[in-house]
Parts: C-alpha cells; structure tokens; sequence
DNA sequence: AATGTAGTCAACCGCAGGCAT
DNA sequence: CATGCCTGCGGTTGACTACAT
C-alpha cells in the first residue's frame, strides 16, 4: 500500500520526502546497505536517488529493515529484562536494546511508555519484579558484609557524615539527576564503560532472565558499593533496600511505578520524602 | 452500527558526542 | 587545536487500530 500523504502534512522538506516509507524506498535502501553496509547514512540519498534524509534512512534500518529484527510481541522474558535494566540504566533505550536481541530501543522505549507510563504494571511484569525483589534481599546480606568492608576502606578517605548529606532535596534543581546517578546510572565512566561490557557480553545470545540476573546483579553491586559512597551512606541503599516499602501496594502501586520508573518525568518525585525512596530503589 | 477512547507503532526533531579535516 | 560533519540517542508527535460504550 502507498504511504497515504496523511499526518505529516507536508510530504516534502528542502528537497527531503518525509512520512511513511514506500515498499519501493524500502527495497532501494536494503539494496543500498546489502552493498555497501550500514554507515554513511547521508551518502544514500545520492548513492539511490532515494529523496530521504540520512538520519531518516539510518532510523528506517535500524527500527524496521534490519534483517535481525525480531517482530512481534515482547515476551514475559524480554518484559522482565527490560523492567529490570531500566531499573538499572534509567531511560538508557539503547543501552537496553543491546541486551534484546532483535528488539530496537524504538520499540523498548514504546513498550515502556505504552506499559508503564500510565503506572500500570501487568501481571508478568509483577511476577518479574517480585523475583527479581526476591533475589535482590537474597542478595542483601551478602552486600552488607561487603559494604561494612567498604565502609572501613571510605572512612579513611570520607567523611562518613552520619547525615545522608546527599539527599534529594539537596539537588533541588536536579531532582531527576539524583535518580539518574544514584539509581539508575553508572556514577563513573568506569562503571559506564563495566555496564556496556557487562550488556556486550551478552549480545550473541538470547537473554533470559537469569542471564540478566547474571550481569545485571554484579552491576547493582558496583553501584550500590559506589553509591553508597557517593552518597555517604545516606538512602543509596541500591539492592539493599527492602520491596515492599519502596514499591508499595495495591491500588497505590500504579502512582508509585508511575513516579518511580518513570525517570522521564518531568517531575520524577513529589517530594523529598520520595525522593529519598526513588534513591533507594537499588 | 456509530462514536469515543485507549493502545500501539512509526517517524520526526533536537541535542550531544565522536571523528575527520 | 578548532571547526564542521556524521552518527546515535532520547523525547515527542501523529496516524492507525482495537476495544468499549
């Protein structure tokens, strides 16, 4: 079916078409990259005579002709991994893709706004999150034996501050920053650099959940050890903090998803109070 | 059966980082 | 070293589809 000339008004921009992509502009750009390979996105145009714009035919590739696109419906397994990794790395789409095969970050990002901007988890993803809660108490013990160690080690070089210093209402003006760095982003380019490689290692197989646990679990390790000294010891309790009170329940459940998961937000949390909660979700 | 609403998907935009010149 | 270009990323928008009323 032609692409009907709707929604984006205009098909045609500075010599660019825009819209919906014909058959025939798909075939001309798979033709293009079988020959050449990916890459050099904005000598395609000239290279087929396809009137479209470099990025746009980089995003036609990647989100919809790559041949190891994996269509369909996300699975219970793909789900659980995503919930999970973007507890980890926040908004980071393409960080998550690496770990799903044939899933783009287009489509993950979809997923999750579809799924989770409104604050309403299905039952797989509770069932996920319940065991991957289970695991991270297991967890917890484990890592408060490490963090005493740690704790000895910081104290020579920090100040331990018994305060919680770094609390949200300290970065009033960065209020999602606090959650990026403290939950879901790697708080150092090494630990950045540990998470892309953790994620790589992984890209030639199909990841299923114990997969995920796998890297993502020494990855919380990392952070939870990095935050706690980031944080002086305050809330970045990271997987050491219990579920139930960060998670809360019941009807409540979908607001707290709602703000929590979502680090998009304009507003990532309403108070200080959540604030603190937000940081301690990992 | 018609209409309204919510969900899903594809595509665009702006920005930032990396790299070549 | 500075500049410009290219690529990739995240956010947003809009059309289409399915479902509910």
């Amino acid at each position: 079916m032609e692409a009907a000339p709707l929604g984006w008004g205009r098909q045609e921009v500075d010599g660019w078409r825009k819209g919906p992509w014909t058959s025939q502009e798909d075939t001309l750009l798979v033709e293009h990259v079988r020959q050449h390979g990916e890459g050099r996105w904005n000598s395609v145009s000239k290279l087929t005579g396809l009137k479209r714009s470099g990025k746009s035919c980089r995003l036609r590739w990647v989100n919809y002709l790559r041949p190891d696109l994996k269509r369909g419906k996300i699975t219970p397994q793909e789900e659980s991994i995503i919930v999970q990794l973007h507890a980890l790395w926040g908004n980071r789409w393409s960080t998550i893709a690496r770990s799903l095969p044939g899933r783009t970050d287009n489509e993950i990002k979809n997923y999750w706004r579809t799924h989770f901007k409104k604050g309403k988890p299905s039952k797989n993803i509770e069932r996920a999150r319940a065991r991957f809660l289970k695991q991270r108490q297991e967890m917890q013990s484990q890592q408060q034996q490490l963090l005493q160690l740690a704790a000895g080690q910081v104290a020579k070089d920090e100040n331990q501050d018994g305060g919680g210093a770094r609390t949200g209402a300290d970065d009033d003006d960065r209020g999602s920053a606090v959650v990026d760095d403290a939950c879901a982003a790697p708080s150092s380019p090494a630990l950045a650099a540990e998470a892309e490689t953790a994620a790589g290692h992984h890209h030639h197989e199909d990841l299923i959940m114990h997969d995920a646990m796998d890297f993502m679990c020494p990855m919380s390790c990392a952070l939870l050890l990095h935050g706690a000294v980031h944080q002086g010891g305050g809330t970045g309790s990271c997987c050491g903090s219990t579920a139930s009170d960060e998670y809360g329940s019941g009807e409540e459940d979908g607001a707290t998803w709602g703000s929590l998961w979502n680090l998009d937000d304009g507003v990532v949390v309403d108070d200080v109070t959540t604030a603190a909660g937000a940081c301690t979700l990992w």
